[in-house]
DNA sequence: CGTCGGATTGAGTTAATTCAAAGAGTGTGG
DNA sequence: CCACACTCTTTGAATTAACTCAATCCGACG
């Protein structure tokens, strides 16, 4: 709630873009600096549903310091539909939201800072070891993968597999941040956005997150989930995002 | 139906690629020479249902020199969701297709060529000028944005509004790359395809493209799809694809 | 002429939707 | 501290889009 200054949001988006590089490639301190200067202020502050402006001219692109933000489409006729989420650390690159359907807005209250040095030392490959270019590109491969399964989720998945892979997927990014207690789903959605995401029904999202919740997968409430049995909830969204997750087996108490 | 030798492919790849390279960029002579001398054979000769093979080694890439070639998801009970397709001079990377559940498989009679020499300049920017490079990036760029587009499609369009969206989209693209007759889209997709593109039941895509050609919008034959009014397809499919095609002015004959 | 892989049709079923109303939780101002 | 307002969640009932299953049709090909 507090006010946080410009230069916090500096630490924090520098920080956690920082760890989730290294969740890929471990970087040298050097790198960790080269990833401090590549943002300054001010930061942009998004309320709810604020739309964040990317212009289209080359190597526009922000990161996000907090909050959570959507990119997707916006139809006339009032439906939305989400494409991607970007969470604190995330990189939004003009080239993946310009169109004329598309756009991109904060869920929550959000801030974002300029990254276009980011973007432009990357595509240049000026100033950028290889192991930070490789740790880039491995950030950017899960993002297409992510993107690929949204596309299963949506094609294939009924409602009840949808919701399950959708939590299974950002339980999975969040602990690879080293952020979450385990089990615990940060989740700062409303069951509305829950719908834009997955493509169903604000009614039809709250029946399912009952039935999960019946099954002993999901305990959810407006801010965060709890997922007490991953395996379970793995199996119930029918694909193998299970994987990574086999560490932590299902508690029994 | 003749047997196409091993240089045919290389030649039919490399020129399709060029093609789709210089319709975002142009090319120099000395640039579109470098095209040419990325493939090498032996083609390899998929046939439909074959898988296509990329080893998830370092910047292993192959090249789609003939038919039509798709990235998706195989689950165990038997559902599929293509979630993207490869056409002839399309590029698919191992990166983008590497994942436990994920696959790619020849639709039609179709082969590849390795194009890891390819991947390999680029991603290392050796031996290639600033307008290839940048004809690559929007390449990827389309790409990425049809990627968007799928999930909306999904997510939030209607089977006839997606159907409508997604031949629309198909027709851009081959429009795109000079090979159409206007209005002549070629679509050797069976209707069990078209159903696995789209996340439906091949008996609803059946139904859907009779409401289609009801309308007057789409004729479909195996093989082929007729498109006598772009715009009122593009009405139908709800999405502004329509910019693209507002060369042709609806004919009102 | 028979066969085989699509395409088409019909009938019954189901998953998810819409609409409408009511319940909870939280914050604000009196 | 209560009452009101607001947003989000929950529930019920009726509707609908899309699905499944099964039969039939059609066209290409040997």
């Amino acid at each position: 709630m507090k006010n946080q200054s410009y230069q916090d949001d500096v630490d924090i988006a520098a920080a956690s873009l920082e760890r989730m590089l290294s969740s890929f490639v471990a970087l040298s301190p050097a790198d960790v600096d080269r990833v401090r200067g590549w943002f300054h202020g001010p930061a942009l502050v998004h309320p709810p549903g604020g739309s964040v402006s990317l212009h289209p001219e080359r190597q526009d692109a922000r990161v996000v310091a907090r909050g959570w933000i959507a990119r997707g489409a916006m139809l006339e006729d009032g439906r939305r539909q989400i494409v991607g989420l970007s969470l604190p650390g995330d990189v939004i690159l003009a080239a993946d939201a310009v169109d004329a359907d598309m756009a991109v807005w904060a869920l929550t209250d959000a801030s974002t800072l300029d990254a276009s040095l980011l973007w432009e030392a990357i595509s240049e490959s000026v100033d950028v070891s290889p192991r930070l270019l490789e740790a880039w590109r491995q950030v950017r491969s899960a993002e297409r993968l992510r993107l690929a399964r949204h596309v299963i989720r949506l094609g294939r998945l009924s409602a009840y597999e949808r919701t399950a892979h959708l939590l299974l997927e950002l339980y999975e990014r969040q602990s690879r941040l080293g952020a979450a207690e385990p089990g615990v789903l940060h989740l700062p959605l409303t069951q509305d956005m829950l719908a834009d995401i997955l493509g169903l029904s604000a009614v039809h999202i709250n029946r399912t997150l009952q039935q999960l919740r019946r099954a002993g997968l999901v305990d959810y409430r407006t801010g965060r989930a709890i997922l007490p049995d991953l395996q379970g909830l793995a199996l119930a969204a029918g694909l193998s995002i299970a994987d990574d997750l086999a560490d932590a087996p299902p508690s029994r108490d």
